[in-house]
RNA sequence: CGGGGCGUAGCGCAGUCUGGUUAGCGCACCUGCCUUGGGAGCAGGGGGCCGGAGGUUCGAAUCCUCUCGCCCCGACCA
């Protein structure tokens, strides 16, 4: 391919409304353009890279016998209605009606659609079991599009569904999916980590999320360095700091306008971990009382799912419901004995400092389950360098992109579509399902987030856009274009896609593009190596070149390219 | 949806606080010369509804009101 045939638009400054380096660079590098907030033009050359990310996809999908459909955008709301989704999902849905005032959506996932052809196809357990995929466009009304392609309202996403007789079924559907992930990111070449992660209201039992380390990423993960424990941190467990319990008498202490774990702490001179600290929060049935430690935070998704929806309390409520002002709430003595106390399990053994339920007063030496009663539950935000509940390592903390996903779902759908096939016995039974999904457009931003420098991108040669880009430095020069004849022609012949650089520029504007767009591997044809019949191999990656013979440099590069 | 920032030529920006010639700079673009191994040089040139609407004023890119858009932080992310 001819690079004067492609519209490859680069930049030489960088667009004032870019921040992620990969949203900078695929600006720069003329692979995408902005139409409106969340909603991106591909380019040719990003449209290529696309394409090997897809073909990859496929590939694996295909060879763990997955079939690949053709879903419609468009929807009828009938189908998203009897899963209750129509009315679950806010104004994240794109929604419309037909001219026939038919209420109608845009697809931002797919299980609605897939089960219902389920449920019209699949009727004995001979039919089981089956996994559909398609790579389709999802529309989703995000409240802030933002990082360039990492978070848009428009979107590709391969999405998979699986159907099973059984939950063993769905476990060997689940794995193999897991494999093929596995191989699709590493084909890629990603680094990334399989991690645990909240099913959420995707209504599932099991769930793990793949996640390429990035700054860019919206996530974090923890993991663990020796035993390979991996999870999301909305999940992530890890063994608390250490605490040698300071000994101290039960007493009353006066602690006048002493509001903060801080000053509190100073004032008595005891460190932050010998105190208790109590949050009030509302949920929709009742108050209730959070303990954590004096140096935890509360982790709102971990605490969510004990409790449910909440928000905390207002000052004035506080007063309201425990008759003190905040600062001075504690678990013990409380005037409101019907309030659920759930605490941290670090705080379930030891002395701690808290407060009195009283105007300027403090507890110490409240001993847990003596003092007071509680649910205990992992309730905190875990911290980097906390040991591994499994291993006792020391846990990394992580910025992720979120690049794949695997969900367990089992009848959610299958139910309520009537999605059932019959069993040997004759009996009707529902099918059980699970989803996955991989956002190719996130696999190529976060490919370049791993793999770039101060001069742009560095493709790994499985889904760059080309191969090779061959430099012939002079387009007026007869030798020059003579041997770029020669390694075009023994490149068509080995059937090695390349683009040519075929631009009457200037070298220092050919190289400068060379490596922003980052084709991987650049052949230079300059005037004076040709005069001692040799061209340039550059490798991108590693800035080193090797002279050698056109011939020679046509055999050299077929066999650096050659990827699994 | 809450908080913050920014809209001036294709791109990056100055000018706005403190209103006043014809709105400016760099890059890009066009013409010519020259140059050809890391975004050259010289000369000439084209390109603007200063996001939009309303207002204040003799006079508005600049002040006021409303509005639209984009970015960042947070909430949200089925």
């Amino acid at each position: 391919m001819q690079y004067s045939k492609l519209l490859i638009p680069t930049l030489k400054e960088t667009p004032s409304e870019a921040e992620a380096v990969s949203h900078i660079l695929m600006i720069r590098g003329g692979y995408i353009r902005q139409l409106a907030a969340g909603l991106y033009i591909s380019l040719p050359l990003f449209l290529r890279v696309m394409e090997k990310i897809n073909t990859i996809i496929r590939q694996e999908m295909n060879r763990i016998g997955a079939q690949e459909f053709s879903m419609p955008v468009l929807h009828p709301a009938e189908v998203w209605q009897k899963t209750g989704r129509w009315d679950a999902i806010g104004d994240e849905m794109f929604r419309l009606k037909d001219r026939t005032d038919r209420d109608m959506c845009l697809a931002m996932t797919h299980e609605e659609i897939m089960t219902w052809l389920a449920a019209k196809e699949l009727r004995s357990y001979r039919d089981l079991p089956q996994m559909w995929y398609q790579i389709q466009t999802k529309l989703r009304d995000e409240a802030r599009p933002k990082s360039g392609i990492l978070r848009t309202r428009e979107f590709i996403m391969k999405d998979s569904y699986s159907f099973d007789a059984d939950e063993e079924g769905l476990n060997k559907s689940y794995e193999l999916h897991a494999q093929a992930y596995h191989r699709i990111f590493t084909r890629a070449g990603l680094l990334f980590y399989q991690v645990e992660s909240d099913p959420g209201m995707m209504g599932g039992t099991t769930a793990h999320e793949f996640m390429a380390p990035s700054d860019a990423g919206e996530d974090e993960i923890a993991i663990c360095g020796r035993c390979g424990y991996a999870a999301n941190v909305e999940l992530a467990v890890s063994v608390p700091p250490d605490y040698a319990p300071v000994d101290m008498p039960f007493e009353e202490v006066h602690t006048p306008r002493m509001k903060t774990v801080d000053e509190v702490s100073r004032f008595l001179g005891l460190p932050p971990l010998s105190f208790i600290k109590s949050l009030l929060l509302i949920t929709k049935d009742a108050p209730v009382l959070a303990l954590l430690r004096g140096d935890e935070e509360l982790h709102e998704k971990k605490i969510q799912r004990v409790i449910g929806p909440y928000r905390p309390a207002h000052k004035d409520e506080i007063v309201e419901i425990l008759g003190v002002e905040a600062g001075f709430i504690g678990p013990v003595n409380m005037i409101n004995k019907e309030i659920r106390i759930i605490a941290s399990t670090s705080i379930k053994t030891g002395l701690y400092a808290g407060g009195a339920n009283k105007t300027d007063y403090h507890l110490k030496g409240i001993n847990p389950e003596v003092h007071f009663q509680a649910d205990w539950h992992d309730i905190r935000v875990i911290r980097q360098d906390e040991r591994c509940v499994r291993c006792g390592a020391a846990l990394k903390i992580q910025r992720v992109i979120e690049i794949g996903n695997i969900f367990k779902l089992g009848t959610k759908y299958s139910v309520p579509l009537s999605a059932v096939y019959l069993n040997k016995e004759g009996a009707e039974i529902p099918i059980i399902m699970g989803s996955y999904g991989i956002g190719p457009a996130r696999v190529a931003a976060a490919a370049i987030e791993q793999n770039h420098d101060e001069n742009g991108i560095i493709w790994p040669v499985s889904i760059a856009p080309f191969p090779v880009l061959i430099l012939p430095l002079s387009t007026g020069d007869n030798e020059t274009i003579k041997a770029a004849d020669v390694i075009c022609a023994a490149l068509n012949s080995r059937h090695i896609d390349f683009l040519i650089d075929d631009r009457d520029i200037r070298p220092g504007i050919k190289f400068k593009d060379a490596d922003l767009t980052g084709i991987p591997y650049q052949i230079i044809i300059g005037a004076k190596n040709l005069k001692d019949g040799l061209v340039e191999i550059k490798d991108r990656r590693t800035k080193e070149t090797t002279k050698m013979p056109p011939d020679k440099a046509v055999e050299y590069v077929s066999r650096l390219i050659i990827v699994i």
